[in-house]
DNA sequence: TTAACTTAAACAAACGTTTAATTAAAGAAA
DNA sequence: TTTCTTTAATTAAACGTTTGTTTAAGTTAA
């Protein structure tokens, strides 16, 4: 069972996670910061490496069911569900950005063979559903021949790359480092303007060659 | 000064903390592994941490030179340097993924901001060279208006998205995930071909709308 | 009264680093 | 070359912390 203390440590610890990656976060660091005792951690979640398992998965429930939605949407166009594809995934990474530095960063750190394994197959299932997408668009020959793969790749590498270079794109942009408001206030749209019109020129059938 | 001795510590330090990040790994490890005696670490690089940034800049003063010297070639076009970057990358990347990991995520949670600094550097005066050429096809009248910070962004991303994920794309295309060689046989050339395509139609001044 | 929860204390193991003793190498004087 | 001296390289052992986890006693709520 879940409770509301259950919660509450997972988000420290994501936090803490996310911060100092997972070796580097102590389960003392997560029990003084969650306001809880020491041994908490151990008998709610069994141990430190459960804790983390706990938190992938109820983090990762969520996003599956966005882009089932989506998919089973027949009133939008290709391009609509690109667009909102989109929107979705820079939404949902930039907003969950502590969270997103586990999945992609600190996770491969982790030498339980089992946790990989679970988040290789919530990456893959989630690629299946953006997959069909740009199938449905190259049925109805809106969309050109590509490398869905590598396309789905350039989609979620470039945003990823946001949230790992953010101190270059800090600089570049003359953002002050530590307000994350600001920078997500700016690069949220940045992004979307630029992967929108990234997708078009790759994926629009009229650039064919 | 910098003996054999040195640069074969640095090259144990460099694949453990790829595989199993910096706090994850023991100066006993590196010591073992390394088949020097544990106190040699300390004699020779004065801690763990300056070991890292002994790491991080025998490592990176290779890349900008390739860069500048790129730049400097007058007798290529545009595409044929945009051609070329994306040959650089990928093979620096794919054939050195291991210092390339720990750029990426492990550095990040290193606490010393003066080895954060560094990084941030150095991926700053690389940027500024990628700049200078999309800016020259530009002004040539041959790329089109697109935002230069991200669309390096999608490059970078791209790539290191395939080594980050590199279980996910295993999966994918039925290879075994501990080949490292089969993986990068069967990737470089494919990440090349999608990027070239994919820059092709984002830059191409014919697809302005 | 029973079960679930919470605690302070202790556990052994692993951590990065330092110490002090020993060996190897290099240079100068014979 | 040989011997002596000085510096550098290397070692095993120990340092004091911090690590994740467990224990056993105590508290709360049903």
């Amino acid at each position: 069972m879940m409770t509301d203390k259950h919660v509450h440590i997972l988000q420290v610890a994501e936090a803490l996670f996310a911060d100092k990656g997972f070796d580097g976060t102590s389960v003392r660091d997560i029990a003084g910061q969650a306001g809880v005792n020491l041994a908490m951690i151990s008998y709610y979640f069994g141990s430190k490496e459960k804790l983390m398992a706990a938190l992938v998965e109820y983090r990762s429930n969520y996003t599956r069911g966005l882009l089932e939605e989506l998919n089973k949407d027949e009133s939008l166009t290709p391009w609509d569900k690109i667009d909102r594809l989109i929107d979705l995934y820079v939404d949902k990474i930039l907003n969950n950005y502590k969270f997103h530095c586990i999945m992609t960063t600190h996770l491969p750190t982790i030498q339980s063979g089992d946790i990989k394994a679970m988040i290789t197959d919530i990456k893959a299932k989630n690629y299946e559903e953006v997959k069909k997408i740009i199938q449905e668009g190259q049925k109805k020959k809106v969309f050109r021949k590509v490398d869905i793969e590598l396309s789905v790749g350039s989609v979620m590498g470039t945003i990823t790359h946001t949230t790992l270079s953010k101190s270059l794109y800090c600089r570049l942009l003359n953002i002050d480092c530590n307000d994350d408001e600001l920078y997500r206030k700016k690069m949220i749209p940045k992004i979307k303007t630029h992967l929108k019109q990234l997708l078009r020129a790759h994926l629009d059938i009229k650039n064919q060659e």
